[in-house]
DNA sequence: GACAAAACAGGACAACCGGTCTGTTTTACA
DNA sequence: TGTAAAACAGACCGGTTGTCCTGTTTTGTC
């Protein structure tokens, strides 16, 4: 009878967060308890003490690690990489409203999510959360800047035009998970790119209203 | 001795919704216990309980009488009173922009907080909450109907123009509470109506980012 | 291999939460 | 005025929460 244990502080702590992470989406941060993302986690309250001093370390890290991620990989990578803002912008767009009506669910968006929950609860989450969304809108401005610098979209200020792009983005996946239905993010893509300026706007496709077979009874 | 208590159905059910409204959007729901409630509105748990059998009910009743009546003043009645769909956004858009700068903190959208945090958590919440988004839509899509009756706005599709106007304005609003910065939403009301088509939109004045004054510590 | 620190286990606890219960007072109505 | 229902008071309870605390085991280092 040897190792009774293995000790792998950072598998631990990875799983911790994964859970964390998932939990306070899911059933947001007050409704999410300790004991319920040890169980899940399969960690002890030790365990997750020596790691996570505080429920509040907790979700901080949450943010800091999980939720600037997923806007990373989400929005800022694919317009940093897309051939314009507008482009780019239109893109993720598609791309959310695709995978969301694979998944037949509309969760919303992890950084709006707990932006709601935190900001007012205290200043630490909420310096942690506008820190993310002033990122995010700096990606879409820096590209559109580089586009102007190009000579397209030179009617458009970059400043504004990020805000409300993050700003239509955040409100009609609010919009969506309220009603479960990822189709408003398309009517709201649609809306934005109707008032272009420059753009070859041909038909945009109707709207297909589709139910979402799975409307997520919790 | 005589009267030593009156009677007041109306007035207490008033109370308790009163500072259930106010703490629900200051802390949320799950961080707003009873006891705090009671204790606020001067109320014994036997006539919470009288009038609100559960915290849901209450919660519900919240959403049914305050949140969608909160949605109807500040938005259903000036966009219906304006002279036209773009120009009642325009005009709440600055007018609740003007109230935020004028409190010196921002508390968000009655709306977007409660449905971001119960939206999930219990499928009544949801179709509330979804019902009054559904009504700020429509309120916005028919006002645009009737401009464009009139000749007015005809390139602009009433169902996307509005899921757009109430996407930007919650994604703003959120943003804004994040930030404490009320300037975000006229950042966001400047990009929407730098989209606009055939609209003479002369120079639209620099925003000016003020810091806060007060940025509401909790 | 000695030893200190890190990593983990698991119980204990005080505070708090939402709901229930019983009892009293007021009010509407016959 | 009698009476039943509505309105309210206030104590009570089981369950849960986040945190702390005391041990035990593993791991890195000399």
């Amino acid at each position: 009878m040897r190792q009774k244990r293995t000790n792998d502080p950072e598998g631990m702590r990875r799983r911790v967060l994964d859970v964390a992470e998932e939990s306070f989406q899911a059933r947001g941060y007050h409704a999410s308890s300790l004991g319920d993302l040890m169980a899940a986690a399969g960690v002890t309250g030790g365990a997750l003490h020596h790691h996570f001093p505080t429920k509040k370390a907790l979700a901080l890290a949450v943010i800091e690690e999980r939720v600037a991620a997923a806007v990373d990989q989400t929005w800022i990578a694919p317009v940093r990489a897309a051939s314009s803002a507008r482009e780019g912008v239109r893109a993720v767009f598609e791309a959310v409203a695709a995978e969301l009506e694979r998944q037949g669910f509309v969760r919303g968006c992890p950084l709006n999510n707990l932006a709601h929950e935190l900001s007012l609860a205290d200043p630490d989450f909420r310096i942690a959360l506008a820190g993310i969304f002033a990122g995010w809108r700096l990606a879409i401005a820096d590209k559109l800047r580089v586009d102007r610098q190009a000579g397209r979209d030179e009617g458009t200020d970059p400043e504004r035009y990020a805000t409300l792009a993050v700003a239509a983005y955040s409100g009609a996946m609010s919009m969506a998970k309220t009603a479960q239905d990822a189709g408003l993010l398309r009517d709201c893509l649609a809306g934005l790119e109707q008032g272009a300026p420059s753009s070859q706007s041909g038909l945009v496709e109707r709207r297909r209203r589709r139910v979402l077979p799975r409307p997520r009874t919790l």
